[in-house]
DNA sequence: ACCTGAACACCGTTCAAGT
DNA sequence: ACCTGAACACCGTTCAAGT
């Protein structure tokens, strides 16, 4: 199998005739574009396809499938995530940074984080992401099998929400039908989700705050993954996921 | 709008003749054995119809729209998950045990954890679960709007890492082509990655459990949401998102 | 009211035929 | 080699017509 990233390399029409002369990163372009403006549902091959004036078979020269081409939308929208160092700034606060830029692409254009949440982010921009992530967290003292697996968490934790957030703004309502269904919950059959109801619905940025500040917290004081398991429940460990 | 999880009353057959009278109760069951044997690909209008030997339309008399089938069937997907309560544990060893066996659950039937990150779960035995957790952090000590917020990023973390397995498991190589390319990963390119390639793509159980640890441990400490703002970046603050 | 076949407006992908 | 139209095997949803 072939590195999906690496540039596929196409015979140049002769004198440079048209505007878009049907490149892998063309297809990519405006398949993002579509996806940006229209969601999801608007970045179909056909629909890429129609937006270079062609045929949605003549894509398959330059891409696989589908699923390819998310992939490489995917990374391509992630080229917007600031990456960039500060000086003014510790570990922490860079960290926070980084991850809300990324949370914010993600939620800026509908259906992206379903994507990222979709396809395994391997692309050069996913892994510039996740790179500066590594160095904020060994720059913290985080050990390095830990960081390993908090990228994971960290980034998890972002997409999901971003995810979330894309398909509660696509209900009409102001959080929905969930919202309503969450106050019309019997208080006694659901006491504990009654009583916190208000809680459980109020969100917005404050929330995502409070949850980055949660995993880096537990990050730095849970016990480490060592060879040995943590603290897994002691009767019933290993049993098959 | 009405209550999509309220059964809706339908004339019975007269003397109840043939085996499975078309119900949307049989429509939901037969859904979501498609999606357990199938996959995601499985579950369509069609298939279910077919499933029942019907045509696709004789389902819109149960069921609004796909994605409302799809939302019943992640509710009754959810009745798998263990709520029991257990006087050996405490709180906690009782949480990772709820949330293990929600992610058992939601691995064990592929496509059952992409729903779940797409359709809010507002059914019977969604609320039953957040419901349990939140009582378990009550029993922690844990203050009600922490918990609140608490549930989500717990239930959250608990989908978003079954909807990534079985997205792995889809693809075909042990770990799939992700593992190749973070392992040619180029060493100068990214440092950080290449060092911790190994960490990076180690996982199982283990690292489940270190990530529930975490997030216990993040909220226990983690300063809870009040009516300031905990600790969002000072010069950020409220940036739209 | 429930149920249906047919139709509508889409999909991703393949393939023989063009150049 | 790139590009194409047409076809294949699907979708969700609607709708007039049945009972």
């Amino acid at each position: 199998m072939r590195d999906p990233f690496a540039p596929r390399e196409v015979k140049s029409r002769r004198g440079g005739p048209a505007k878009e002369p049907l490149s892998r990163d063309a297809i990519v372009k405006v398949a993002l574009t579509l996806l940006t403006r229209d969601g999801p549902q608007g970045m179909s091959l056909r629909r890429v396809a129609a937006a270079l004036k062609t045929g949605a078979a003549s894509l398959y020269a330059y891409v696989d499938s589908l699923e390819e081409l998310e992939a490489l939308v995917c990374d391509r929208g992630l080229a917007a995530v600031k990456t960039t160092r500060s000086a003014k700034l510790d570990w922490r606060a860079q960290l926070v940074e980084l991850l809300s830029s990324y949370l914010r692409v993600l939620v800026r254009t509908p259906g992206l984080a379903q994507l990222a949440m979709r396809t395994i982010a391997v692309g050069p921009n996913a892994l510039g992401i996740v790179e500066r992530v590594l160095e904020l967290l060994d720059e913290g003292g985080v050990e390095r099998g830990t960081a390993a697996w908090a990228v994971d968490l960290l980034t998890l934790y972002v997409a999901a929400i971003a995810a979330e957030q894309s398909v509660r703004k696509k209900q009409s309502d102001p959080l929905g039908p969930a919202a309503r269904l969450i106050n019309a919950v019997a208080a006694d059959q659901y006491p504990m989700i009654f009583a916190a109801r208000e809680e459980l619905m109020s969100g917005g940025f404050r929330r995502v705050a409070w949850g980055l500040d949660v995993l880096i917290e537990g990050i730095l004081r849970a016990p480490p993954p060592g060879p040995r398991a943590a603290r897994a429940p002691a009767n019933k460990r290993h049993k098959h996921i």
